[in-house]
DNA sequence: ATCCAGGTATGCA
DNA sequence: TGCATACCTGGA
């Protein structure tokens, strides 16, 4: 008697859990004018401008953004392929072609980098077709971007996952949002190096109190120039001039951003001969030369120079 | 065991 | 202005 209790209850439980993490919508695909490789949809997915996708089956991303949880797949003929679990299908659709940003044609894009005039960015465009610069929500490109600093990638990743574990609200299943600022400002810092996110903790703690008093901070770098919105972002204690870059970049797809880090001071010292340039001297250099749409010569840059043989 | 990693803030010439 | 140095943490 008691055996079969046990037995019935067990059963309800994982029941209970599989229909709630497990049941998944079919595959659509996304009305898109690019085609992505496996190769730049990796990179574009997992090179470091998004620390929230992993690989869970061959060829298959899953991510999380918002309280978006979405996995992704190529499809035969290059087109992106999503599906989502069925509880979150509710205006999915629209999330992910923002995420994606398909809006503007991909051709035109590249378009507006030098490749006639350049034959690196050309060369790397040919490699890395496909590549694109993701929408990523802007307050959690400021999270993560502000535990980057002095970290490799798998590490910012595993900050963002604890954090989103610990205090992120639950989506669905084992599926956690990160904080958000609100959340973020009501967290001890020792609470909060408990991520490992070591002395980050500090800039996190210290940036979600201003954000906290001015609440309207991230909402008004849209309607600022860049150079006064990069210069706005960097009052935030642990946001300096790449990082800056970075959430202008990733988190309000401002392309003319060139972030400046140690692959790309590589990058450009190798393939353009900028012997001894600064990193300021490189960003302006990069902002000059690759135009409005430096953020994502940077991006195939970044990718080149880090997967180079 | 040391060193260093998608940087930034701070302290001195 | 311009350049070293410390800073958490963990993987190589």
């Amino acid at each position: 008697m008691p055996k079969v209790t046990t037995s019935l209850k067990k059963r309800a439980f994982s029941g209970n859990l599989r229909e709630e993490i497990d049941a998944w919508s079919r595959w659509r695909t996304l009305e898109s004018s690019t085609a992505f490789s496996e190769k730049s949809l990796a990179e574009t997915l997992d090179g470091g401008q998004a620390f929230r996708w992993k690989p869970i089956d061959k060829g298959v991303w899953e991510g999380i953004w918002n309280r978006s949880v979405v996995r992704v797949q190529l499809g035969k003929s290059g087109d992106l392929q999503w599906r989502c679990p069925v509880a979150l299908e509710k205006g999915a659709s629209v999330e992910i072609r923002n995420y994606f940003g398909t809006g503007q044609g991909y051709e035109a894009i590249i378009d507006h980098l030098p490749w006639q005039s350049d034959a690196i960015i050309r060369s790397a465009i040919k490699e890395w077709r496909g590549l694109r610069i993701l929408r990523q929500p802007l307050g959690e490109a400021l999270f993560c971007f502000l535990c980057s600093s002095n970290k490799q990638i798998v590490q910012i990743k595993q900050i963002c996952e604890n954090a989103a574990q610990r205090f992120g609200e639950k989506i669905i299943g084992q599926y956690h949002s990160l904080p958000d600022w609100k959340t973020l400002q009501e967290i001890p810092e020792k609470e909060l190096r408990l991520c490992k996110a070591g002395y980050r903790a500090r800039y996190i703690k210290q940036t979600a109190e201003i954000l906290a008093n001015e609440p309207d901070f991230l909402d008004d770098l849209d309607a600022l120039p860049y150079p006064e919105a990069s210069e706005k972002l960097r009052r935030l204690p642990g946001v300096g001039e790449k990082i800056a870059d970075c959430v202008l970049l990733f988190g309000a797809g401002r392309m003319e951003a060139f972030p400046v880090d140690v692959w790309i001071q590589k990058s450009m010292k190798r393939q353009y001969g900028l012997t001894d340039w600064n990193r300021e001297q490189i960003a302006q250099f990069g902002r000059i030369h690759f135009g409005s749409f430096a953020g994502l010569a940077q991006q195939f840059l970044f990718a080149g120079e880090r997967r180079k043989k």
